[in-house]
DNA sequence: CTTCATAGTTGCTACTCGAAATTAATTGTT
DNA sequence: AACAATTAATTTCGAGTAGCAACTATGAAG
């Protein structure tokens, strides 16, 4: 009879909840002089590879624009805590990384008091909670048509110990390059989950 | 050793996803004219009893100032979604109500998309992670200082069928007053969850 | 009746966001 | 090689929001 499904009362509820708790997590995020679009922009500089910190992975990573992007980088960029640095693969692109500065901060970020929030709260489900925000999270993306920004060594395209120069043990098969330990833990904007 | 205990790396895991789960629920929140905070008000009001559609109770809700939500309120009054009403207990008091076409939009509310997503994407398990996001809000609300915002009939002051007026068959043991059975159903800025 | 607390609004500044225009470099085509 | 089309990033602009603090008005307490 109904045109779609109705939505689980229990969903509409737990969408809620993630509501409101990002909206705590959010006021808490005045502190070191930045706000939360700044702290976001900063943690993704520090958590992604070498392929990944220009401005337009992280405006996709952010789902917003490219526009908004710049003056949050540029703001970060003018209170020392990344650094610009042009791009040798592309002219026209631009990398940023954290600096020292921002390095230390983040030490200081407060995603660590909700992170500590869950730890305590979920005890010895927090592996399970984290796998059900994770296939929460690829659904919404799915809709969306975002990428995943996975974990390099996740990828489809990462062959380990594929060493055929010294910058890196590993490989990556889709850009035909090197890979360093270091990269290949961390998030990637070209990431695409191995089959099975 | 350590000063302090460290923090599960995948709490931390799972504070990140929550951080960009919502960053892509904010995304789709531009649409039918409203930005997310307005989204968020309107919701509250929606939700919230006759005690608690007030600026003040929505501030602590969302976790910001008075003066944020008086600008937020206002601008949701001139779109004529919600309206604004004296207070006959508190001279200084406001409250505020949905209008008929603030429900009306309520049905298009953006946040059902990423209910449908939480829906697809835990299928069986949506009671266990509302109920592992509950958990975790009332730990983040408990290092705030925050309230529960819980439904008026599990409170510690609901008294069912005490009724002693006309105006509703329950009452309320803290405010003494009447409570209708759709106020006993809604959020309440007072609650306080019953002991056990 | 004075003092203090509470409810709400408003001024100010910095920032967000999105749209459109701009600059620059890469890629594709002839 | 020259030219157009595409892509990357930035800039500028306008509407609006966040957070802070000052301010008005009402209520409560001594």
């Amino acid at each position: 009879m109904k045109p779609k499904a109705a939505i689980e009362p229990v969903a509409t509820e737990a969408a809620h909840l993630v509501d409101r708790l990002e909206r705590l997590a959010r006021a808490g995020e005045q502190s070191g002089g930045l706000n939360p679009a700044q702290w976001d922009a900063l943690r993704y500089l520090a958590r992604a590879n070498r392929f990944s910190r220009t401005p337009a992975a992280l405006a996709e990573y952010l789902a917003t624009t490219r526009g908004t992007v710049s003056r949050t980088l540029a703001s970060l960029e003018e209170k020392g805590l990344i650094a610009r640095l042009a791009s040798d693969r592309d002219g026209r692109s631009v990398d940023f990384d954290t600096t020292k500065a921002g390095r230390a901060l983040l030490a200081e970020d407060p995603l660590a008091q909700i992170a500590a929030d869950i730890a305590q709260a979920t005890q010895n489900d927090a592996r399970l909670f984290a796998d059900l925000l994770q296939r929460v999270l690829r659904a919404a993306l799915a809709r969306n048509q975002g990428r995943a920004f996975g974990i390099c060594r996740t990828c489809r395209h990462f062959r380990r110990d594929a060493a055929n120069g010294a910058q890196g043990p590993h490989h990556c098969g889709l850009l035909d390059v090197p890979l360093s330990d270091a990269d290949s833990a961390r998030i990637c904007a070209e990431q695409s989950p191995a089959a099975a």
